[in-house]
DNA sequence: ATGTGTGGTTTCCTTCAGGTAACTGGTTTC
DNA sequence: GAAACCAGTTACCTGAAGGAAACCACACAT
């Protein structure tokens, strides 16, 4: 293999990976979602009105489409009035630092933006 | 202000952070287009070619967006047959980190993905 | 004047993400 | 037996994203 086209399939990698993860965390409520199963498990309704604006309907699918990537474990819980419980799985975890990441930029966004208003 | 607001109100702006940088990297050509400018400046005709499958209208749209949002740079030189140069804005090199992460776990992601596969 | 290259814009069309609201089905409480 | 709670599902609708193809304006070359 040539070096310029090692380059270019190390190229196409890299953009099918970035797809990926863009695809994984896109729609609306999934990085909310993470963000609330950040600090432990909880039941659907629980989910409901932690994240402000979210429809049942959409939290339903965001959180299947979650549990078939493998990022979020749902578990019905044997108790009177039946419960579910969502949980984030380690692979879920593995998610965090890039979402902590782009928050951080976004902050620094923010900043900026203020400074430019100040300056201007 | 009590603890609870203001972990209320650090939360709030955690998502809101989180939401600028998302739809700063919204498009479906915004990342590519970054990616491409990572190596040096380009004119038009250059992007609209690295990147396959863009649309001149698409290219022309997400540009000028990155432009209003100072993440790229649009200067027009007075060569013979119009040019027009696009470059990453030192703003904009600071989103590289970000699309590094990104693409590092989408690698990890394929690699566990071809790992499972090989377990079932 | 005709064609070529550059850097776009305009028009039209399709698809799909996401929202609202109503409904389901099982269980428990009144 | 009625009402309420939980965890959804179904049906319907709308706006925005994005694609295709044609068009536009300017400069030069032939």
């Amino acid at each position: 293999m040539e070096k310029e086209e090692l380059n270019e399939s190390a190229c196409k990698a890299h953009h099918l990976a970035i797809r990926d993860t863009m695809e994984l965390l896109s729609g609306k409520w999934k990085i909310r979602i993470i963000g609330a199963l950040n600090f432990g498990p909880m039941r659907f309704m629980a989910l409901k009105e932690s994240i402000n604006g979210v429809a049942a309907k959409m939290l339903s699918k965001e959180l299947q489409e979650l549990e078939l990537n493998g990022l979020v474990k749902r578990s019905v819980l044997n108790t009177k009035p039946i419960a579910v419980e969502y949980e984030l799985t380690e692979y879920g975890e593995t998610v965090k630092p890039i979402i902590e990441v782009i928050a951080e930029w976004g902050k620094q966004h923010r900043s900026k933006l203020i400074r430019d208003m100040k300056a201007e």
